[in-house]
DNA sequence: AACAACTTTGCAACTCAGTTGCATAAACTT
DNA sequence: AAGTTTATGCAACTGAGTTGCAAAGTTGTT
């Protein structure tokens, strides 16, 4: 098993108790995890803390971030050798019953051949409908 | 010209003098539109009329929502013939300088092979960079 | 035209996510 | 160990979205 120290230590992320005990619930996740979950995990720690640590962690490209449409942001964590640039994006589903968001890790985001006056910098491609465990 | 009331009555909206301002506004834009923008074009009107003639309009498929990760949902009209399915949907372009958002109205999006455990029932599709407007 | 029934509007208030300033605590530098 | 930088905790605020309720407007019936 990777060493906690050693994955924030590769995104230039200086290890904290506070930053090692977050990495740690966000390693335990299947699906993506917003700043009101990651709140209901840490009983006592404080709401900016863990809001500074996601922006910490999204800044270094440890985590990416995904506006799914519930009104609240949730958080990933990306893969060792992801760099967040277009070609390293993946499509992402949230369950509409649920509200759980899924990594579609494996769905690259399409091409998109854009009108000239448009210069692509990102996308954000949110699949929406039911996942199976919900029917 | 079309009548602002005949595009109400055909979406089954009632045509209230409110109404026929929010939809005349809406038809002057070639970017989408939040609740607050619409909010600095009617000095007057309340916040929750507006809010509420805006679902209305959604509700009846004569406008759409984009979630552009801005922090606003912004809305924009319906093509005539849209009834908001999977094939009636377009790909939307947020530019990061100005935070206008556009209707890619000629870009469908491209059909995603979702693993056999996810049912489709939308997609929100932003790609983000900038207009040429604004380099 | 007058009445009742229903719909829309305006006002006020509230929730919740996200964010910031500031003082204290912890970690790092020499 | 003293001083500098960085992280944390608390409090408070902003802004989008939303709701309850009463007043105003609309529609249908006789």
């Amino acid at each position: 098993m990777v060493n906690q120290d050693d994955i924030l230590n590769s995104r230039h992320i200086k290890p904290t108790a506070m930053r090692e005990l977050v990495l740690k619930v966000l390693s335990e996740q299947n699906t993506a995890f917003s700043l009101a979950d990651l709140e209901k995990k840490f009983e006592k720690a404080d709401r900016a803390t863990l809001y500074r640590t996601l922006k910490t962690f999204e800044e270094n490209k440890l985590i990416h971030s995904i506006d799914d449409g519930t009104g609240s942001v949730k958080y990933a964590l990306c893969k060792e050798t992801c760099q967040c640039k277009p070609e390293d994006l993946h499509v992402h589903f949230l369950c509409t019953k649920c509200q759980h968001t899924y990594c579609l890790n494996d769905i690259a985001i399409p091409t998109i051949s854009l009108p000239v006056n448009f210069k692509l910098e990102t996308i954000n491609m949110v699949v929406k409908g039911i996942s199976i465990n919900c029917i």
